[in-house]
DNA sequence: TTTGAAAATTGGCCTAA
DNA sequence: TTAGGCCAATTTTCAAA
């Protein structure tokens, strides 16, 4: 983990598409020695993986919201493998903070959204409180 | 935007650089048929990009941090402006919901987070509150 | 690092709906 | 007119030396 391994990982944030062979020239080196960096980053766990970037509100997700989950504590982990359960949950992290649980949950609508938050995920055994932010603009 | 184009998204958003060939071998297509969606899809901002999956803590991250913003109403959109300027912040939301500003936030450690709070980010002209919840662990 | 073969990408052109 | 199929040139990937 060097410089160059540093240089290869944002280049690859910013285009997790990019080449070996682009990213060879731009860090002025071969193809082939950035390719096994990145293989090493790769099983290393330092890149776990490549993803697409994709606008919800494009594909009828219009209400993407950072939802925090107060749970009873010994319920915790139970909350959160029956939150990861529901497809809608995008992302889910255990935190410190004001809430136990953070989750991205992406819904068509707000009618949806607001059925998913009480009538589903709401009804979750151990779950005492939910603090939905609806995002409305990512700005970076 | 029909059904192959749902399935071709959640392809990429699984693996980002799966190739054309091999999402056409999946979905029983051709490989062109493919590549022209995508480019579609890209040309019309459902896909805004790719990224690499990093573990934070293993290029030396081991705090990061969904941290939420309170604001003067006026203030709003220079605070946004201030923060977006930090490399630290790496990801910027506004929402509804208890703070008017979410940002993901990454440092080295505790104390480079605390001073980056206190020191840098606090002082931003416009700022009321500021509620870090530090992610402990990334389930989904 | 270099080399060469296999695979993937790209663009153009064609057909069918 | 648009999506998909086909082909040929180029580029990229990948493993072995």
């Amino acid at each position: 983990m060097d410089e160059k391994d540093l240089k290869i990982i944002n280049l690859l944030l910013e285009n997790g598409r990019m080449s070996y062979t682009d990213i060879a020239k731009k860090l002025g080196t071969s193809e082939s020695s950035i390719r096994k960096r990145v293989r090493k980053l790769e099983e290393m766990g330092v890149i776990k993986g490549y993803t697409a970037i994709i606008d919800p509100s494009k594909i009828g997700y219009n209400v993407v919201a950072l939802t925090g989950f107060d749970t009873e504590p010994d319920k915790f982990l139970s909350v959160a493998k029956e939150l990861a359960k529901f497809e809608e949950v995008k992302k889910l992290f255990t935190s410190t903070g004001d809430h136990m649980i953070m989750a991205e949950i992406w819904a068509k609508d707000g009618k949806e959204f607001s059925d998913l938050i009480f009538n589903k995920l709401g009804k979750i055994e151990g779950i005492k409180k939910i603090c939905p932010a609806i995002i409305l603009e990512q700005i970076k």
